[in-house]
Parts: structure tokens; sequence; C-alpha cells
DNA sequence: CGTCGTTGTCAACGGTGTTGATCGCGGCTA
DNA sequence: TAGCCGCGATCAACACCGTTGACAACGACG
């Protein structure tokens, strides 16, 4: 974790006039891009690789020689992201805080990356952080007291909606750099009570829920089923 | 439904010999770009505006007469696509019955519109549709027996994580397009048994879980979380 | 010492959303 | 009825994006 001799970027001697070379030899590597490409999108600018390659001092497409897309490469930084939140977590607090913190963690940390954050539902990394991200969740539901099925259309369902929380609330925070917008609901104002009467009994509470509290809250609902399916389920059991 | 007189997009006498006007007065409105759209996305087709000017025998940039962005547009189209499903529902139906059937045809409508679906979990379109498929769910919820805050908490939930699965199932269906891949978990030949003992514990029940199915199993989830948060609330109501 | 692969450079392509000026038709007003 | 005027379609162009292929410099290797 502690930062290679990663300066050397412009101190070549640069033989002739024009600023052209700048290649020695070794330059580039997966991981100066990557923390590169998350710079810039804790910035709040768009992961492009012309912005990577100025980022970088290099030409943009030499970004080509180490990743073969840009999915790939958003990847990658997804799943770096997903490692940092695994390692901010404490693996000895109970299961609830673990998975309470987790979700809270990467909803923010994919929130402060919003231009990588908004790919987080549609891609899946398939890299080392996922792979250590589900066998967490894993371990810490087989800790609720679910079994093996239980276990797994839980974290389907967690990790799906994490995620889901994660894309929306970066999206949101995307549009409210360019321009201030009303709350998540479109325009509430709108709505007639005698047509849609359900909705306008909870007109209120459904203003309440701004930005990420929304997500927040359906992660408790979540937390509390797991909880009342594993008691049941410890109940039919003894 | 019938198609409109649509038919007559070149055959204007056409007074210069360029084929330059075409453009006698109405031509385009909200409506039929609409439909053009949703017919694009069906074929599997991207939503583009030069695409939707051919399909509509007008120039691209006669759509920006109709909708201020493209933005606009696809959030009109998802309106349009949540409507349909709130439409074909049995609002008669037990609430379980419908709350499943409605993920159901969320999920398989967005993902027979991939290229509209892939946005499902990052837009919210605050017209018509969502407006009644919001005041829907919360009608059905509240029929389960939730009172309102805990409706308005399922809500969330709920909304999010169909979205999030029609918005992962049709970027699935785009993948699959262009190239067959490897099930939903990315390479799980790589899965160490020893660093990552829970997820090794089930990796079989996962790779069960393909395509629709790991987020139908998700549904199912909340659908027994309500059950059982209504009827434990109802126990200490009582 | 010559060859070769790796890696950065450069120019270019095709595609995207979006904008501005232009023009023709139809409805409105004098 | 004659003339204005605005709305909507058009066309050309812009900026930006990901991506490709040919090329050049450098280190390594036989």
């Amino acid at each position: 974790m502690q930062p290679p001799a990663q300066s050397d970027l412009e101190v070549y001697p640069m033989s002739g006039a024009k600023a052209r070379r700048a290649s020695g030899r070794p330059q580039l590597d997966r991981e100066s891009i990557v923390a590169a490409a998350i710079e810039l999108a804790a910035a709040g600018e768009p992961v492009t690789f012309r912005g990577l390659g100025t980022a970088l001092g290099t030409d943009p497409t030499a970004v080509y020689r180490h990743f073969r897309d840009k999915e790939e490469l958003v990847q990658t930084v997804m799943d770096r992201l997903i490692l940092r939140m695994h390692e901010q977590l404490d693996h000895d607090a109970p299961w609830r805080e673990q998975l309470w913190h987790g979700a809270v963690l990467s909803i923010d940390l994919f929130a402060a990356h919003p231009h990588i954050g908004v790919e987080a539902s549609v891609v899946g990394t398939g890299g080392e952080g996922e792979l250590a991200a589900i066998n967490w969740i894993l371990t810490q539901l087989g800790r609720a007291g679910l079994d093996k099925q239980q276990a797994v259309r839980f974290y389907a369902a967690y990790s799906g909606y994490v995620l889901a929380a994660a894309a929306a609330l970066s999206r949101q925070r995307l549009r409210d750099d360019e321009g201030p917008v009303s709350p998540w609901i479109g325009d509430l104002r709108a709505v007639d009570a005698a047509r849609l009467p359900a909705l306008a009994a909870v007109l209120p509470e459904l203003v309440d829920l701004v930005d990420r509290d929304v997500f927040l809250t359906g992660i408790e609902v979540f937390l509390d089923s797991v909880e009342a399916i594993a008691s049941s389920s410890a109940d039919s059991g003894s």
C-alpha cells in the first residue's frame, strides 16, 4: 500500500526539442493507470482515455497497451474500489453491523467517484475485490444463521440492491453538479390525490427520504428481513 | 394501436430535383417518436438520433423539436414501458401475487428492450407511469399489512431492486448478442477455497443462479420479508 | 551485434449527442 | 384577401468519445 516511486513521470532528459518521446522504457503500468483513473473519478471528472493521457503525461492510446477495453479498465477500477471497502471493514464486528457498514461504505465510496459509480449496477468486475466481497457477504449471512440456500438468495438481493443504490446515488451527484434539481422524485406537486391515493397518503414520508437515506432505509429493511428469516428457521430447526 | 396513415413519407410531389423538402407540415409528434424508439429497442438496436431519423423518415435532429435531450426521450420511453407493465397487472389479485407479477413483468419488459433497460436503475422517469407504479406498490404493501412508514421503506427496497435487476439483465442480453460469455460470475475457477471458504462452499448454488433466476429469487426474498415484518407487527399490534 | 518484442506515439476513422443558421409551410392578423 | 410570422424540418458542422493501425524508440536476448 505504500506509494511506490511513482513520481518519475516527466523527468527524462528529453534529447530533442520536441516533447514527443518521454518514452524511456517503463512509464505506465496497470497500477498507475488505475490510480490516475480513480483520481480523475474522485475529482468528479469523467474517466476518458484522453483525460487519462494528460493526467499520466502520455499519449491517450498508450493505455491500450495495458487494458484491452475501456470496459476492462472500468471493471478494474471498480474492483479496486470494492477492495477498499472490504479492507475498511471490521471483520470481528457482529454480522449485522458488518453488512450495514459495508453497504454504507460501498454506497459512499462509489458516490465519491461518480463517473465510475454510475456503472456499478451494470458491470460486475469478476476480480479479486468482488470475489472477496462475495465471500465476506456469504460469511456474514452464515453467521446470521442462514443456511447455504438462503445465504445465496440473500446475497443476490443484498449485492444487487447495494450496487443499484450506488449507481443511482452517483447519477444524482453528477446531475447536481451541473444544476440543482428537485429531490429524487420528479415533480410531486403533480400528484393527483384522487387518482393516486396511496401515493398521496405517504407523500410527506417520501419527501423525507432524500438522497442517500432512501437507500440506507432499504438496507435496514433487508437486514431486518435477514433476522426475521434466520430466527424463524432457527425456531423450526430446534 | 392501428397504424395511422404514416406511410406518406417521401410521397410529396417534390417541386425541385433535390429530395430536400419532404416537409409538408405535421410529420412528427412525441407519440410517434416514442413508438419508433420502442420499436428500435425491441429490435435490439441502439436508440440513437440518427437511427430514429431513418426509422421515422425525417432528419435526425427533427427529434429535438419534441424532446430537449436524449435523456428526456429515454425517460419518456421508460415511463411508457412502466405504464405497460402497470396495465398488464391484475389489480384484484392478492398483494403478493401482484408484486411478484409486477416484478417479473418489469424485468422481462426491460430486458426485451435492452438498450433502454440498461438505463433503468439510473434514471427515474418522474412521469405518469412511474407515479402510477409507486402508487400501486404502496397500495399492495398496505394491503399486506404494513403501516405507512414500513410501506415507504419497502417501496424503496422493492423498486430499487427491480430496476437494478432489469438493468443488469438488459446488460447481459446485450453482451450475449455480441459473443457468448461465461455465466454471471466472472471466472469462478479462480476461486481459492482456502482464502474464500464461504464462497467456495456455495459455489454450485451460485452457478445455478443464472440469468433471470438470480433476480427472481431476490424478489422472493423481499416478499418473504414483507410477510415476516407484516405478521410480526400484527402480533405486537393485537 | 542484429533481431525481436514491448510500449509509447501519431494520425485517423466512425459514431455519438448537440447546436446554429436556414427555409418552407400554414395559420393569424391587418 | 394579402402579408407577416412562427413553428417545425433541414442541413452542415462541432466537440467528444472509443478504437485502430502503422510507425518508432528502447531494452532484452541469442
